[in-house]
DNA sequence: ACCGCTGTATTAGGCAACTAATACAATAGC
DNA sequence: GCTATTGTATTAGTTGCCTAATACAGCGGT
């Protein structure tokens, strides 16, 4: 994983979302395990107890098991993925339609903005 | 103005954005006078301290103006205004499509969702 | 001239959140 | 049973933000 961790927003915070990204795209796929706590601090450059903290919190919402010594899993429950993927996808949506008609564009613009982003990438 | 202050990001940034936003859509105008900064401390719950902070962000962004012993005003220039509104509106764009990508939805995939979720609000 | 209003500067304190260091607990595997 | 490796808990320190109190400076209106 290419952890791009910045200082303006709380470090696990990032990581969260980092995995849950890796988790709902697919990139990390149900029942894969992960690196030890420790081993993922290293490779992040980051304390254990800062990644533990990431870790809980996704173990939280489900998307991680913990097998106590053993290691830690991607969840299996592929609705449970799938729900999350529908639901970043849906809140990413929503709040940026938000900031675009707070900036006064309507749907024509946004439209328009979009097919211009898409060419730009097709170089 | 609706001050929505959350506490979950510093307080001056949500006002710098705020107002920031206010100012690329037209909501204010170039040329708008601002009340005093004891007043819109008292009107957003703040202490004046901090919304002086976001007032100075603001200014030293060049979108404000103040005259010493008179108030504050939006900036005259409707160029910076313009580039503003292109700014924000271009990084709200590529970054959400930035998300959208990272969550392995194509083209079609936002374009889709975009129409539904317009859809939805025409009701 | 004075009073009231503007913005500005300074200092201090407290609170909350994040990060860090270290110690503890439990099990798998040899 | 011992050791290594796993996750977990506890405590401590640092930083950033917000608040607060107070003082200063300059102009307008009465």
């Amino acid at each position: 994983m290419s952890w791009n961790l910045s200082s303006d927003r709380p470090i696990f915070a990032q990581i969260v979302e980092h995995i849950e990204l890796d988790i709902a795209s697919g990139k990390l796929p149900p029942g894969a395990k992960f690196p030890s706590v420790r081993e993922l601090a290293s490779e992040a450059s980051v304390n254990p107890n800062t990644m533990q903290r990431a870790l809980s919190e996704l173990e939280r919402k489900g998307l991680l098991r913990t097998d106590r010594t053993v290691g830690r899993f991607v969840t299996y429950d592929k609705r449970e993925i799938e729900r999350l993927r529908k639901e970043k996808a849906s809140s990413s949506v929503s709040g940026f339609l938000m900031q675009m008609k707070k900036l006064g564009i309507d749907k024509d613009g946004v439209l328009e903005l979009i097919k211009e982003n898409y060419q730009k990438e097709e170089t």
